[in-house]
DNA sequence: ATTTAGGGTTAGATGGGGCTAAATCAAGTG
DNA sequence: CACTTGATTTAGCCCCATCTAACCCTAAAT
């Protein structure tokens, strides 16, 4: 058995990965959980001894196929919570995060399976972020990029806006940026700040780099193949 | 902030004095909730140092407001989930009691405020025990009393069904016993034993007294005040 | 009034998860 | 190629919730 806070572990690391391709460092997985790096060379002791995480001393770790799948079940039941919390329980976009994730570890298998199907068997989130499927099959790397790699004149359609910050969020709906919205691109600053015309909304919207980076975006032709 | 484990004894220390009206002692709560009298003892110290247990050393302990308004809580959230879970989840009325337990500790003020909603703000759960109000006040003793003590002859409602054993029931449904039922007392044997017909199905059913005692009922004449 | 049985409490250990301070390693710099 | 810098690990501490073993209190029985 595993605790809330080991499955915490794994599922910050593996979402770490998805950024880097590199062995993620102990500060990383530091900050993204907000404790020590002292707690987290401990944590990743126990993780070593479970075959959880592979680990080179000084030199990060990566997750094993064995951690991944448990990574893979956590944000399973993160993304079908706030899928099901939004659909069924008139939560808004913005606020189920912090919900789901403090059910994600207390949800049987069972009550994942009914709530997959009160769902029909939903593939991706409110965010526009893909549900990992009950098999825990590593996913493939969805379509598109980043809103920042685009440029002005390109006309775009938010995937995904994976941002966690419930203010951010509510922010960015208020001005037309959610998932399914066409952005067209107005300018991309020196500094990395997105500004865009949501078809959603009347003026624009300015996104700073932090913000931008989170908005995942795919050009319409893209999509139809 | 209280751990789970702590709102636990809470609620386990409620649910023993709705049952003796005397002081809760260690090796009650002990059986309760699983574990050893020193871990007992233990955590009463910590619960009688936040003020929510009255404690006299060697005597047992009863809860205080605080601590009452604590163990509310934790119900009306279990409850309201065993609701919910039923209603909405399709579960069956034996399995909820585990999954309650488990997600009682972890949902939010507001998620508890939209599980409420959606259920139309209901006032019992799916075995007929009373949903404790949003405002937290101690509520009334419910109506009627344990089946043992009717006679042979005496028809009766079935309003609560209060064991939380998954077999038990199952078995129970299974013969008709659920909240809503009418049931004719066939016999009560000396050690206990209840036998009855159920208005939901042919032939009789017998509860050891066990069983039984968590059967509260009501004679249609005294529901109808 | 003394004894005794049985439960309650104290003592001390364990494992989980966290911290700070000190030591150590990896890498880039002079 | 030694050195400095910045991150990582080790050492040692704390609190929580649990256990077992040992001790002690209460109340009932003699």
């Amino acid at each position: 058995m595993l605790s809330d806070v080991m499955e915490d572990y794994l599922k910050a690391i593996y979402q770490l990965q998805r950024e880097t391709d590199e062995r993620i460092k102990t500060s990383a997985i530091a900050e993204e959980l907000d404790v020590t790096s002292p707690t987290v060379t401990s944590m990743l002791d126990k993780l070593e001894d479970r075959g959880l995480v592979d680990r080179e001393k000084y030199r990060g770790v990566t997750l094993t196929g064995e951690g991944e799948t448990v990574a893979l079940e956590v944000i399973r039941h993160h993304r079908l919570l706030e899928a099901y919390l939004t659909e069924h329980l008139d939560y808004d976009w913005a606020e189920v995060h912090e919900e789901a994730d403090r059910l994600e570890h207390h949800i049987s298998e069972n009550f994942e399976a009914r709530v997959a199907d009160a769902l029909d068997q939903p593939t991706v989130d409110p965010h526009g972020s893909p549900i990992p499927s009950a098999d825990l099959e590593p996913p493939e790397r969805p379509d598109g990029e980043s809103v920042t790699e685009f440029e002005e004149g390109d006309v775009v359609i938010v995937e995904e806006v994976a941002d966690r910050d419930a203010e951010v969020l509510s922010y960015l709906a208020d001005h037309g940026v959610e998932p399914g919205v066409e952005l067209e691109i107005i300018e991309v600053a020196p500094f990395g700040m997105v500004t865009a015309r949501s078809s959603d909304r009347d003026g624009t919207v300015s996104l700073p780099e932090s913000v931008a980076h989170h908005v995942r975006v795919a050009a319409p032709a893209e999509i139809e193949q």
